[in-house]
DNA sequence: ATGATATATTCGCCAAAGCGAATGTGAGCG
DNA sequence: CGCTCACATTCGCTTTGGCGAATATATCAT
């Protein structure tokens, strides 16, 4: 019975994380704070499940941690505890923001918080905290 | 016949590369400098075709590069050109080396170089030049 | 309870990637 | 030339992980 055991110490967990482009999407658009799920869906154009499997991998990896509030989910960014791994993780969200397409999804989100006509699927919709200083 | 073509910018490269074991402890053994192939099999304590394949991916990604010297192959690490890869890369190196395995990896490299009789299979080949200053 | 909404999980399917074992290649030496 | 050493690549095999489609769960409203 010996466990093949899972050797992830936070090291592996958190590469094998950011080693998606999806997941790294949905991060830089916690960057700046917490965001229900129906963002994430609406801003990426992708489906739901896609959306939930990739937060529920970046759970698993200890990566980001999440809130109900009624039937919305709220992701948030985990930040390490470990100071070196916080330092290579605020590293690595800097470096996204300066990616073309990273931008433009937070453009996105902001676009999407701020309409007066959004999306009926965000209707009732909790917006991000951090962007309701913006409006 | 679409491709599926590797949507692999730099970012997702760089992570991949990264997401695994035994490559983290390649790198973190180049952090100084240059290192023939026949240490890191010698140090790591594994087989030679899987330190082979790691080094081939690491490559790949453009993560390290390659030089030859009669039949020894010496690999070191290729410092990104974007600024903030490069940061990021190097804040990486520097939470590896506060691993515990990869201090222990370091010192077998430090040990397995100046030893008076080293293992047969290192006879005569030629020592990361980087720990010739600590003889 | 019924239904609607928001999110999570499961199910096949397929591609990427890790492994050990075997084999290939290229350089130096007799 | 042929042999050996250092390294690279290939071959099955197994695991991991990504995907869309379908289904399950949880919360709220009626």
């Amino acid at each position: 019975m010996a466990k093949k055991g899972q050797k992830n110490n936070p090291l592996e967990l958190l590469f094998k994380a950011l080693a998606d482009r999806t997941r790294l999407r949905l991060l830089n658009l916690m960057a700046t704070g917490e965001v229900c799920v129906c963002f994430f869906v609406e801003v990426l154009g992708t489906n739901q499940p896609k959306i939930s499997r990739h937060l529920a991998y970046l759970r698993r990896a200890g990566v980001v941690s999440a809130r109900r509030e009624g039937k919305w989910m709220h992701y948030r960014i985990a930040t390490p505890e470990d100071e070196r791994a916080a330092r290579v993780f605020a590293e690595v969200l800097a470096w996204l923001r300066e990616e073309p397409e990273m931008r433009q999804d937070l453009a996105r989100l902001v676009n999407v918080c701020c309409a007066v006509n959004p999306p009926v699927r965000l209707q009732g919709a909790p917006r991000p905290p951090s962007l309701n200083q913006l409006l």
